[in-house]
DNA sequence: CTTTAAAATTAACATTTAATTAATATCGAT
DNA sequence: ATCGATATTAATTAAATGTTAATTTTAAAG
């Protein structure tokens, strides 16, 4: 038994997805808004959620987050509904964690053969299932596997000595680095450089992640803080 | 063992069709018409027939109507042959029956994923046409089981080193792929070419589907992204 | 097997951007 | 307030990438 649940604020679409996936057998749940999606959600523990994008009171993408940040749901397969038009936010919608999109109009065959795929997807564990091997920190995002650093969604690109720079203080969150570490780590013990030169970098890197990531220890270092 | 039939009036087509094809170990029957290929066809049941959409006597599409209508080739998979000008055919075509069709001039590399992939599929019992296997971007569409690249509407020829760096960067849109990365999946850890080449290939694509899509992340490596 | 065209690679040079430095300002403990 | 540390900004240097054209390699056609 295949449990899909539907979020969107339009009654006619609710209807007709209900009406197409039932015709396959699939158990449908459906919701209105974001907050009733999560507490249906919550409960029922679905295998796959259909989310709109647009909706009042929540929107699809911040519904997806809340699922994806609870324990209980973070597995579980989402599709977002969007508008053909509105093509920006299928990259916002698949960086939050979404598993697909299907653009209305919807076609009922489209709608079923690429639920399909995904369930199957899901259960054969194939390829095109990342392993999602990121790290998390309120708002920021850093995705190791894919040198990604996502920030409110938005991604970031980091120089290559910031980066470096910030993986080592993220490797061990809460630990001060000396300066005298952080040179050896990542410019090696022959390398000779400034001593302005990693305030430089700690400065660049506040700049583009915000300031409260990265506090300054005076006399001893720098540490990763959340 | 796969049965292929080619039914096309140009002898010259027929030939470069046979000789690739068997070097894949296809087993390989040909017509130089409509009445002669239904003929073989009924005999010889193949797993997949090959149509030329413009030929004396009975054309492609006729010719798929005869075979759809038959009990013992209905389910038999018809790939359309079709120049590319003649783009309005292309809809007849598979409207008619039709599950894949190929542009002339034909890439024997082309050809043959593509062909492959349509055994692939059938095997598998995925879902015809209606599997939306293509990623678009803007004006971009790229479709991956067709090794399609679509730009405005137009088809874009990408030489394979081309193709296959693209095809790389697209396969995780958003993941910047260092420099060793790239090498080691196209060029394979063996060989050894100049520290330009990427350069020169990212820059003949970026040529080709425009300078958005690419981005560099210097120190780091390339990315594609929307 | 040769010819030819296209693709891939290399090489030389230009351009861009990151990394570093240098100069000056600000902070925070005593 | 003072001193040692860190922050900030702009200027400089160094490194990586971009660009173009010439050369080599590969694959298609005769």
């Amino acid at each position: 038994m295949v449990k899909i649940l539907i979020v969107d604020d339009e009654p006619d679409i609710l209807e007709f997805l209900r009406y197409n996936l039932e015709k396959e057998q699939f158990v449908v749940f459906s919701a209105g808004d974001g907050i009733t999606g999560f507490q249906i959600a919550k409960k029922e523990l679905p295998d796959l959620i259909i989310l709109d994008i647009m909706m009042p009171k929540m929107d699809g993408v911040e519904l997806c987050r809340l699922i994806r940040a609870d324990d209980h749901l973070k597995n579980t397969l989402i599709t977002f509904l969007t508008a053909r038009e509105e093509e920006y936010s299928q990259i916002a919608a698949l960086d939050v964690g979404g598993d697909d999109y299907i653009t209305k109009p919807i076609r009922p065959r489209v709608l079923i053969s690429r639920i399909k795929a995904l369930l199957r997807r899901k259960h054969t564990g194939s390829s095109e299932m990342e392993e999602e091997t990121w790290l998390e920190f309120g708002d920021l995002r850093i995705d190791k596997e894919k040198v990604m650093i996502i920030k409110n969604g938005e991604q970031i690109d980091l120089a290559r000595k910031e980066l470096e720079l910030l993986m080592l203080l993220v490797s061990k969150p809460g630990k001060v680095f000396s300066r005298e570490e952080i040179f050896n780590k990542i410019w090696g013990n022959d390398v000779i450089v400034g001593n302005r030169t990693i305030d430089v970098h700690i400065r660049k890197l506040r700049e583009k992640i915000g300031d409260d990531f990265i506090k300054t220890i005076k006399g001893i270092g720098y540490k990763f803080d959340f």
